[in-house]
DNA sequence: GGGTGCTTGTGAATGTTTTCACAACTTATT
DNA sequence: AATAAGTTGTGAAAACATTCACAAGCACCC
């Protein structure tokens, strides 16, 4: 199939919440225009990204909540549970842990780990902290899905290194840092500092 | 001047780093191979994204790190100090708080608020979490720049109305839920759960 | 069963971003 | 002073994404 823009995928995400709003209403079919109007865009673009993956409305009436969100949930992945493992239990490793929207969507984090001793042993929301000189034979033997990289900057690419070598094929790294992944692995960053800046520019370009 | 794309302003804080970094080096000089090798992009998408600003380089020697990077802070708006705020004390707003590349680049968490009265008083890395009910004065008062969110879903969009009718213009926003700003506001979102979605979509197809 | 009103699905048009390719210029060398 | 080697800056081309606009299809009503 072709490429499907990464835009494209985004809004789905969004478009599936919406329909499971709909759906907790009670609300059996909903239309381009709506889903258009809670996400902020247009109605013809909400059709033209379901379009890439086939046809699933009825004309005059709309789409089926149900069926909609199903099919979106195929599209994303989203029917299977997902095993994910964090790497650092500092701050933000902590507070990711204890994420419940990571659970409601079928992430479940099987483990997280650190090379602090004062962090080992730590109980997060049920998961114990282990030492990450467990990590590499938990990575063969558990074989998680996912691994999220919340260590220092200097130690992410290293961290990448090794969890690839052993196989891991999907990384979402917090590190304020470019990392550089192997081929047929998929990597994604999120960069608050980055979102600052952006920010930043918008405001500062906006008084001038 | 003419629209910028999000796209470049986002590279144009990559290559910040990567100046950042040569300049720790004692590196006089950079080309736009050498930014463009350290994040992954073409020297062309170097060259055209700082083009748009004007012509900063040297034919036949490349950038000076240090002009380049004084031009990029300004373009950016990070010559100046940002006085930052953060609503909701919870696991990522504590994270957030304590979150030392935000002071690195210039934004100041001027202050931190709750509802919880087992959060009020608590202690952030020097700041102590103060009750939500001061909010209002101290937007006066303090009159931040930035606002972020780190609230539970349902009470984002209250919120957001409320700092914006306050007189905030930039709020960035941690809650997964998609919120509407007035006309003037640059709001921004990072929303972990969807980027975890969007590695889901990529893991998924590329099986298929 | 035909008419009415509404909404989808999609080619074509438009707009945006990236890539290409090369003239123009700088420095170093002989 | 002329040549060589290297790098920028930028129009033009290509690729990509969004918006337009409307025929086609369905539900509902009379
Ligand atoms: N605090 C935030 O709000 C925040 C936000 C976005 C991104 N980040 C980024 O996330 C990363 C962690 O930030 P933090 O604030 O949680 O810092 P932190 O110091 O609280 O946590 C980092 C943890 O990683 C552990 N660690 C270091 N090297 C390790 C290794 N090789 N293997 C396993 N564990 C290791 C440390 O022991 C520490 O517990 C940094 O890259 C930071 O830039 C933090
Ligand atoms: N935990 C994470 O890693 C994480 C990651 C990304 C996004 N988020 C999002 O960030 C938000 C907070 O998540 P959390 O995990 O920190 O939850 P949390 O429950 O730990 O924290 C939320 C805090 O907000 C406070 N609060 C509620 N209403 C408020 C109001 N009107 N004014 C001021 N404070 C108020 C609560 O008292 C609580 O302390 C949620 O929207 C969540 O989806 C969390």
């Amino acid at each position: 199939m072709k490429q499907i823009a990464e835009s494209t995928v985004r809004r789905l995400s969004l478009y599936l919440r919406f329909l499971e709003d709909y759906r907790r209403q009670g609300l059996e079919t909903i239309s381009s225009g709506d889903l258009a109007s809670l996400g902020g865009m247009t109605s013809a673009q909400v059709r033209k990204d379901l379009s890439f993956f086939g046809s699933f409305g009825t004309r005059g009436l709309g789409y089926s909540v149900n069926a909609l969100a199903h099919r979106i949930r195929e599209i994303l992945g989203l029917e299977r549970e997902w095993q994910v493992i964090i790497v650092g239990a500092g701050k933000i490793g902590a507070a990711l842990a204890q994420y419940r929207a990571f659970g409601e969507r079928g992430f479940r984090i099987v483990g997280i780990y650190d090379v602090d001793p004062a962090r080992i042993g730590v109980s997060l929301d049920g998961t114990i902290v282990k030492d990450q000189r467990e990590l590499d034979a938990d990575l063969q033997s558990v074989k998680p899905d996912i691994v999220l990289i919340a260590v220092p900057a200097e130690a992410a690419q290293p961290l990448l290194e090794r969890v690839t070598k052993a196989g891991i094929r999907g990384v979402l790294n917090f590190a304020p840092t470019p990392l550089h992944a192997p081929s047929g692995v998929t990597l994604r960053s999120v960069d608050m500092a980055l979102e600052l800046e952006l920010l930043s520019y918008t405001l500062t370009s906006a008084m001038a």
